[in-house]
DNA sequence: CCACGGATTGGCT
DNA sequence: GCCAATCCGTGGA
């Protein structure tokens, strides 16, 4: 696989968020690929971005957004879910892109058994497999112990898919949040079943 | 020290 | 459509 090099996360947020999208997300688990799609996400462009997590500065939970980019940012949310960004541009700068939607790809019968306890037994379970962003952490089995992973070294990163099929961007205001919501930071595939 | 709320999800009405 | 689950980081006293 060929693994994206650090000049690419080292663009800024919403180059890399649609840039993003039709590239594959992979974790090397202990050998076996685990592997998705990528077919949503969201940007949050530190500074003036009420909803990014680093819009009141560096702190012990966003230290790792404010780092280089190409560096995987985790966090814990309603004491239940883990979610997955990808943090861009160059130290200081404080801005990251969630992995909101994944199409499944590799690796489905583990990643069901970590989001599932099973198998996939329908088509709603297959298409609900990674379409959500603790839904993606869960199925990757990822949670804070991999704040800060290397995406261009380690068990963690982004290739661009060998066969990549043509698609069109959506634009969109970004989902679940309080503040910053007339900005237009989530970008999705258009058409794709796996978007949440 | 304590209180609060969150970049969500799944189950129930 | 509504709501509980469940916890840690954060900010104010």
């Amino acid at each position: 696989m060929n693994r994206l090099a650090r000049e690419f996360y080292r663009q800024d947020v919403i180059s890399v968020a649609r840039g993003l999208l039709g590239k594959l997300f992979i974790r090397d688990a202990g050998g076996r690929l685990l592997c998705g799609r990528i077919v949503e996400v969201e940007a949050y462009d530190h500074p003036g971005d009420p909803a990014a997590h680093s819009y009141n500065g560096e702190t012990k939970r966003n230290r790792v957004m404010f780092g280089d980019g190409g560096f995987l940012y985790v966090y814990f949310i309603y004491g239940i879910h883990h979610c997955l960004n990808v943090v861009t541009g160059h130290p200081g700068e404080g801005k990251a892109v969630l992995l909101r939607g994944l199409e499944p790809v590799r690796g489905i019968e583990e990643m069901s058994l970590n989001r599932y306890g099973r198998k996939i037994s329908n088509d709603r379970e297959y298409l609900n497999l990674l379409n959500g962003p603790a839904k993606i952490a869960k199925a990757f089995k990822t949670d804070l112990r991999f704040n800060g992973e290397d995406l261009c070294n380690g068990d963690f990163y982004i290739a661009d898919d060998a066969c990549p099929e043509s698609f069109e961007t959506a634009v969109s205001p970004r989902i679940g949040i309080s503040k910053g919501k007339e900005m237009h930071l989530r970008f999705f595939i258009k058409n794709s079943p796996f978007v949440s």
